[in-house]
DNA sequence: CTGAAAGCGCTTACAG
DNA sequence: CTGAAAGCGCTTACAG
């Protein structure tokens, strides 16, 4: 420790441990209150030397404004909701640092808090932020029904709904073109080759997870192939199902001979699973993840940015709360074929 | 879109948009004050039947309590703040989250925001957390002198260090076994034959960098191994210098015969840099990340727990809160090596 | 069981 | 240039 290192004692809780307000100030600096205030905010009209025995008295008492209370009074309070699946998760991460920055560039402050994939929790966590008067609200749906929400936009709330559109409202939405970019990655396994196709993906009660098993129908019905019911999976995406439905496609007399995995998570156990496997099996996985390229062979993709979601859904929350912005419009980004060796595999049979 | 969905308007955003308030409530179910917020907290005293009507004018009118006007008279927030250094980072993902399971234990909500390494930013956003007056702060410095934060503290702002310790104030600080874990990882690389090691780490001025910069060297001179100049570089964590300094330690007439690399950042860029040789070089990282296991060889790592420093640091915060902790403690949690097979190479000459 | 008054720490709208 | 009064939406402390 070093010596200029001190212990600082810590003031009872109660009353935010007795801080000095604009009134001790005040009363210290021998002004009314309204100067102080003045001084705090920056505002004109203040002479310099009063200036100066205001801030004098604010450096000795140790005075910080309460934002609080400043917002009770201004109605606005400088602060957005992130309302996500899972913080730990890292499709998440950049998202929210997108989201972070553009708040950070309009003064705004970021509470975020994770669903857990709970429609409940993903409930009670936005109308939490709203009881605290967030300007606005990003949320990644968990569950599929938003009513709950119309009181809140209603009463001024900006809403953009992001990765997934809203349930039962109408309301702004900016996500991936999630079917386009199954379709594109299926008939990339196609072209290379592959008929016997499995699909593995999330609850089917997920926006996103319907969506690219559309795609990955889509794709099959183009090249006209049948799809078989054993070539489908869906459920959660913990290691333990994926592997076990992973290794069922891969076994049996007509065994699939590419996989395509439809997030970050599935992927990551079917890399697992094949790399246990001495047969080779062709590999498109959704979504991008760090050393993808590293593997032997390198994982294809179809990657979505998480960074620009979280980007422009923020851009559209603050568009709102400028006013210049009406009509709920659903934005949709385009995916992107990254092809790094697995997806390239040809049949092995 | 479904037919149940319909626009909703969105009020002007004046005064929370004209939002209901309890004396709006009071007014229609013809009651006092006191009694909406008996109702609305879940007081007692209340009858079944004005409760009712209570509750009746509140579903109608979309009342929601305003949780800032609640904090300004009751004193605590109930939120609290974390600042880190980027939370696009996948070391901060776990720990964020881990945070965040605490606090919502404790029925606080969490602010957090990315210093960016930048110790302006760190403190602009510290202190814009104290002026929200959050209950406590969590923060992972970039900056190394804290005293900005003694009049905080002293006004009962509960705060915990995680990851370093504070600069220049005596503070609870969890972090990791740093110098411990290098020193383990270097001994594990002079354990399989090596003598000419390389160390690639972030800048000095960074507690962790210095700290496991501080373990290679005990580890060396516990092997009697005189360190080369050459053999150690120090400074930002960017692809493109750390490719460098790599690339120059493994050339010239005696190259190094293993690297460590002091952080995930780095040593994913070893990682791609080493692809690129035909010579075996070993490799111990400190941090896990995924995939570790999958790429080959496998990638041998100092492993620190993320959560485990989030939960642990998040607890003491609320220990702090509770009134049952006085003295600032340094809690250090032990790393663990993992064993991949990239640190059991031996040298290659 | 119920409610009127005062106050939390600021800003707003005025008046001097 | 300066400040007293009222009010933001709640809770506290009290009285009936």
């Amino acid at each position: 420790m070093p010596e200029t290192a001190h212990r600082i004692a810590r003031q009872d809780r109660n009353r935010y441990g007795n801080r000095p307000t604009m009134k001790d100030v005040a009363a210290r600096a021998g002004v009314g209150l309204k100067t102080v205030s003045r001084v705090v905010n920056g505002e004109p009209g203040v002479t310099p030397d009063t200036e100066r025995r205001v801030q004098e008295a604010i450096d000795a008492l140790g005075f910080r404004r309460n934002d609080s209370a400043r917002v009770l009074r201004k109605g606005r309070t400088a602060s957005i909701g992130l309302v996500l699946e899972d913080l730990a998760d890292p499709f998440y991460g950049p998202l929210s640092r997108a989201v972070e920055e553009v708040s950070r560039a309009h003064g705004s402050l970021l509470i975020n808090g994770s669903s857990a994939e709970d429609p409940d929790r993903e409930q009670e966590l936005a109308l939490a932020l709203c009881a605290r008067r967030v300007d606005g609200l990003l949320i990644i749906p968990a569950g599929d029904d938003h009513r709950y929400l119309e009181p809140e936009i209603r009463a001024g709330v900006a809403t953009v709904f992001l990765d997934r559109p809203a349930g039962r409202i109408d309301a702004d939405v900016v996500l991936s073109d999630n079917f386009g970019g199954a379709r594109d990655g299926v008939a990339h396994l196609i072209a290379h080759g592959h008929r016997r196709i499995g699909f593995i993906g999330d609850m089917p009660r997920i926006h996103t997870a319907a969506e690219r098993l559309r795609g990955y129908r889509a794709a099959m019905e183009d090249a006209g192939i049948p799809v078989e019911d054993a070539w489908m999976s869906l459920g959660v995406t913990d290691p333990e199902r994926v592997r076990r439905a992973a290794e069922a496609m891969l076994s049996g007399p007509t065994p699939v001979t590419a996989v395509f995995a439809a997030n970050n998570r599935v992927t990551v156990t079917v890399v697992r699973v094949l790399a246990e496997h001495t047969r080779r099996v062709a590999l498109v996985g959704f979504d991008d993840f760090e050393l993808a390229d590293l593997l032997r062979p390198g994982v294809t993709v179809v990657a979505q940015d998480a960074a620009q979601l979280g980007r422009k859904a923020a851009e559209r929350l603050f568009g709102q709360l400028d006013g210049t912005l009406d009509t709920p419009e659903r934005i949709e980004l385009p995916t992107r074929l990254i092809a790094r060796g697995s997806g390239e595999l040809p049949p092995a049979d």
